[in-house]
DNA sequence: GCGACAG
DNA sequence: ATCTTGTCGC
């Protein structure tokens, strides 16, 4: 079921309402990635405290760009580490209202439940569009690891230490050779391993994956 | 109390 | 994220 609710709330609200939602994210079911066909890309860039999104989608496996559309306003919320959707969900959805195709997938900047309270930005948006969505992030945020092998495709756990048992929310994973790795964990309605392949095939020359290049560049642009 | 801390 | 030129390396 998707999720709605007001974007302007103080943080311990925002805190308050990730607890609440984190218990609604489905990580059980892999992303169906035989019949990946469109695969979308979503960031944000803000100048001069205005927010500009773009979202784009892409075919698979050509990385064509088939549609792409942004949105802009005024950013209200600050960056508080842990809070990031709260920054730039508003604008997202804005520009997302736009699309006129349905990404089998969605991949943003940033964490899944690879989060304090397993609700990164990957996570909320991929509970408010009720879609497969994965969190694609270029440093880390929450769980320990260890440094993967210096090979592509090489990649350690993001785990959190439980009473009994370690939970594995996410990996570490090498993109390209000898370059620093990226943090990927599954948002809603997808796993750590089929999140982890769905990045690897879109990666080839570049570090992040082409929808997440693409985006960048369009909300970048402005 | 101290260190960590997506974009 | 953003401020910013050249430069080291495959």
């Amino acid at each position: 079921m998707p999720v709605q609710h007001r974007w302007d709330l103080m943080p311990a609200q925002a805190i308050a309402l990730q607890k609440e939602l984190a218990g609604q994210v489905d990580t059980t079911t892999p992303i169906n990635l035989n019949h990946l066909k469109l695969v979308a890309g979503v960031d944000v860039s803000v100048k001069n405290n205005i927010s500009h999104a773009a979202v784009v989608v892409m075919s698979y496996p050509e990385f064509e760009i088939l549609e792409a559309v942004t949105a802009t306003m005024p950013t209200k919320f600050p960056y508080i580490p842990g809070l990031l959707s709260f920054r730039e969900g508003e604008v997202i959805l804005e520009a997302h209202k736009q699309l006129q195709l349905t990404p089998d997938v969605y991949i943003f900047d940033g964490m899944g439940i690879a989060h304090p309270r397993r609700l990164g930005i990957a996570a909320h948006m991929g509970l408010w569009l009720d879609r497969p969505t994965v969190g694609c992030g270029k440093t880390h945020l929450y769980g320990k690891y260890t440094e993967p092998a210096a090979e592509r495709g090489s990649m350690s756990p993001l785990t959190v230490q439980h009473k009994e048992h370690t939970e594995i929310i996410g990996m570490v994973l090498r993109t390209r050779p000898n370059v620093k790795p990226v943090y990927i964990s599954p948002g809603n309605h997808a796993t750590v391993e089929s999140a982890v392949e769905l990045i690897l095939r879109c990666t080839s020359r570049y570090r992040l994956p082409e929808p997440i290049r693409a985006a960048h560049n369009t909300a970048g642009q402005f």
